[in-house]
DNA sequence: TTAAAATATGCCTTGACACGTATATACTCC
DNA sequence: GGAGTATATACGTGTCAAGGCATATTTTAA
């Protein structure tokens, strides 16, 4: 499974949550989180199979902590918008005194027909970027 | 649905990645993409539901472009690790001279066998956090 | 009005995956 | 050895979402 998959699961995310204070073992995070016990294991073995956590055994017990990489790689991608909102956060923090009129926040019901630019859209951009994504 | 499961689906990623550059209208993107008109449009749909998308109305087409909330709140869940791997990348980048002794790595992986504190393990932690996740 | 273009929507099928129950494996202590 | 504890795995089930295809809707142009 990949990076983004795996935290699109409430329970997964959940259980990274937890591991950020300390490292944990399966019956604790059981517990605390009142799922069944094969429901964390499962969950546990996706979280190590795509290396977000690893484990140590203690007699019987696994202790399972985080790794860092899988977070740098969401990290990564989501680093190409910042821009984006980091824009946004300084316009809500300044007075937004600016905030050109290209703000017609979906689709305002523009009855104006938007008659004649249709043909001068930008483009410049054919990049042919693959299907199943970069990340 | 919800921000997380939203970018989890690879196509849906690759929209979002085609906007930051430029605005984009529904048959840009299947072109780029190599999808099916309707598929674009139903990730556009929920895209936009989920707020990282908004569209303007030009004749018959629609521009869409990116909104920097839900951005910014993956960010904010991704924030919560963002010390372990900046740890790691200190680590890597070396001189790691400053990193005051707040960096306990979490538990250096005792392989000693851990032989005799079965019953001696830390708990304390009660504390019935609930199922859902938090954010 | 009719045709064509651009986009949205509905229905259906298929596959993935999360869960529960039961069971298997591993380790410790008596 | 056997019992108890801790974790992993197998199997069956239900749900849900992504994709394809057909069609509806909206707008422009003739």
């Amino acid at each position: 499974m990949e990076s983004f998959e795996i935290i699109a699961e409430p329970n997964r995310r959940a259980i990274l949550s937890l591991l950020v204070s300390s490292q944990q073992s399966v019956g604790e995070i059981e517990r605390q989180l009142h799922m069944t016990q094969p429901a964390v294991s499962k969950h546990l073995r996706v979280l190590r199979e795509a290396g977000f956590v690893e484990a140590t055994v203690d007699a019987q017990r696994r202790l399972y902590r985080l790794k860092p990489e899988p977070f740098e790689e969401l990290d990564a991608w989501l680093a190409r918008f910042r821009r984006f909102w980091s824009e946004h956060v300084d316009a809500l923090e300044r007075h937004l005194d600016r905030m050109d009129p290209s703000t017609p926040t979906l689709a305002p019901p523009t009855k104006k027909k938007a008659k004649r630019n249709r043909r001068g859209a930008n483009r410049g951009n054919n990049s042919r970027s693959r299907n199943h994504d970069r990340s």
